[in-house]
DNA sequence: GTCCAGGTTTTTA
DNA sequence: TAAAAACATGGA
């Protein structure tokens, strides 16, 4: 791999339809169904998974540098090991099972901290089409092109020096107040993004917290899909009625799924979304 | 035309 | 303090 822009990841125990479907991502590009282009640390990425396991990562533009092969490995979690755990909760869980036999090998990403901010800032009262659409534009507006087709996510730096009038064109609606306020935070230092990944998930959570239009919810998923807090569940609408409606209203998933409740979560997240039946029973009641 | 979307802030009682 | 409304936008 070295000076040629093709990579080899082998065992990478990862499924990429159902990971990047999941909902934890919202910028990869099906190809197939083991196909996928997307942009990554700036990058320009053609993904390609064979049968046996080998994912084949090769560069749109530009050639691999060195630090490329442990970035890649590290994104994916190729060392990720809750697969056993989670397959012996199944066995007590119905849910989970149907949901992981559903879309098996999730896996959560360690996706750029600042990015997955900002993507779910966007994410509120939003659906994920638009949700996409709209970080789709704010690439091509604020980000630097990479190829033709392809933009890198825009820094908070850039971003900070924006105002209402400049976002407009991304169609975010009242969230453009929210996606500056970040930014601002983050180049003034008020909120250190970095510093997070060394600190208790409450105090992290609670730093995330104080940029304007960061709750819980927002906050929780930045912590699990950039930070790899893998016991922390995002709650938003979905999870909430499979909460009241699958787990007949147990308070806190954490207390079934344990420190790996938040990766249970987003199989369950991902199976309700899909399957909205399963919901829809008792809803009526 | 109405409803709702991987919520959060602001207003109201 | 808790509940309701407002917040932009667009797809279904």
């Amino acid at each position: 791999m070295n000076s040629v822009n093709i990579m080899k990841i082998e065992n990478v125990g990862i499924n990429l339809e159902n990971t990047f479907e999941s909902g934890q991502c919202f910028r990869w590009i099906k190809i197939s169904s083991n196909e996928y282009e997307g942009v990554c640390s700036g990058k320009a990425v053609h993904l390609y998974l064979e049968k046996n396991d080998k994912l084949h990562i090769s560069l749109l533009s530009g050639k691999f540098s060195k630090g490329d092969e442990i970035f890649f490995k590290n994104y994916f979690d190729v060392n990720a090991k809750y697969k056993e755990v989670l397959k012996k909760i199944c066995l007590k869980n119905d849910i989970l099972k149907k949901a992981m036999h559903f879309a098996p090998n999730i896996r959560i990403l360690r996706q750029d901290p600042w990015e997955t901010l900002c993507s779910f800032i966007i994410s509120q009262n939003n659906n994920i089409i638009r949700i996409k659409n709209i970080i789709e534009r704010f690439c091509f507006f604020f980000g630097k092109r990479i190829t033709d087709h392809y933009y890198a996510f825009p820094t908070y730096q850039s971003i900070s020096t924006k105002n209402l009038k400049d976002l407009e064109v991304i169609r975010s609606g009242f969230r453009a107040r929210y996606i500056i306020d970040a930014a601002q935070k983050i180049v003034s230092g008020e909120v250190n993004l970095e510093a997070l990944r060394d600190i208790p998930t409450d105090l992290a959570r609670a730093e995330l917290m104080k940029i304007k239009g960061v709750g819980e919810k927002v906050a929780d998923c930045t912590l699990l899909y950039a930070y790899n807090r893998l016991d922390v569940v995002p709650k938003d609408v979905w999870i909430n009625r499979a909460i009241k409606i699958l787990f007949s209203g147990t308070e806190d998933l954490t207390k079934i799924f344990g420190k790996y409740a938040g990766v249970a979560q987003l199989y369950i997240f991902n199976y309700v979304r899909k399957n909205p039946w399963t919901l829809k029973v008792t809803m009526d009641n």
